[in-house]
DNA sequence: TGTACATCAGTGAACGCGCGTTCACTGATGTAC
DNA sequence: TGTACATCAGTGAACGCGCGTTCACTGATGTAC
């Protein structure tokens, strides 16, 4: 119920422990993965979740299946955002927050899911890609439409940035520092500049 | 001569087959990051340079030194050219020349420098890093003064800026996407729109 | 509600692997004569 | 120019380590009665 469990995972596991067991694997994997990276020790999660190695791979049979797990809840619940502010007032405010809370989000993964979209052509992995990509665009055509945004730009081009400044920034400690360099790339995206200079 | 061993290195070793091995293991280090990533195999490293694994530790007491030896050369020629561009005609030329060039060497590295700035703070690490750095500041506040760049951008964030760039495409295909996005930044930089819309 | 049992999840020692790194030994080089 | 030798570089087997992964076994759970 609080967790939202009832979607396309493979399998919901019928045995409470079990399930248990699922959940906090998932959850420790956030916190290695953002603490480590995306190639953290997958044994060394398993211990931090309290479980023997062979658990992990009961319910992941690879590395991927595990990022894919831990990125499937923060990716649908941004999609939905997208879906929100799709039919928000302003076009521009819009974007301009999805992409800040895309950007928190890639941030906090540290590159999980550039891993997840370059290194391994799965279909989960393409999937959560391509769900990222449709949401962008969804924000992105409409300020086009509204003359907010420059219409020589694509949804690709556009995640990709913010992904770079993901990357480029995530191990910094200066907070501000990937803000500021957001509010640059937004105004290049409104094609003028809107902030006070 | 043809390969300027002349500046600060720690001693330029006295055996030709030392120096031979030496020049051999940067050149293939180089390959081997730019292919594997800098968190490549010291062992495969040495294997491909024909040489025992010794041999490398001879030379280069750990990765990190190894890393600066390969983007010494690089970084040295790239501030050198920073040097020049100072005195050329246009200021905002100068800039974008210098970024593009900048970009294509991080791109190739794969964020190498990233990962000597941030990774390790030793010596040799933060003297690239902040090479670099000032070579920027020179041409950037030379733009500001010129009015060609605005005033309220660093020379840091502008660096971490095409860095992300660089690390988000330096495993694409996609040769010209980053074109596209630094030509963004650019935009961006120069705080107006130049290019036709 | 209580019990018996089949099912399925968890355990954790163990495996092979490639890594970084070392070191006793071999061998090539440059130099002094 | 030729030779003897001290020096310093190269070698590569070997070490310990942590990784991903497996599997025979144990144990907890849910269900049928």
């Amino acid at each position: 119920m609080t967790t939202g469990q009832g979607h396309a995972s493979p399998r919901p596991p019928r045995r409470t422990d079990a399930r248990l067991n699922r959940e906090r694997l998932v959850a420790t994997a956030q916190d290695v993965f953002a603490e480590l990276g995306p190639g953290a020790s997958l044994n060394e999660i398993a211990r931090r979740a309290g479980v023997g190695p062979g658990t992990l791979y009961r319910h992941f049979p690879n590395r991927s299946a595990l990022l894919t797990a831990v990125l499937r809840d923060r990716i649908e619940s941004l999609c939905g955002r997208a879906e929100t502010l799709r039919s928000s007032e302003s076009a521009d405010d819009a974007l301009a927050h999805w992409l800040r809370a895309f950007l928190t989000h890639a941030r906090v993964n540290q590159g999980m899911g550039s891993a997840l979209m370059i290194g391994e052509p799965d279909a989960p992995g393409l999937d959560c890609h391509q769900l990222i990509l449709d949401a962008a665009a969804g924000l992105l055509t409409r300020a086009q439409q509204r003359g907010t945004a420059r219409t020589d730009l694509t949804a690709d081009d556009l995640v990709q940035l913010v992904v770079g400044i993901a990357l480029s920034t995530a191990r910094s400690e200066d907070e501000e520092q990937s803000e500021r360099l957001l509010a640059l790339v937004l105004d290049a995206v409104r094609g003028r500049p809107l902030r006070s200079e």
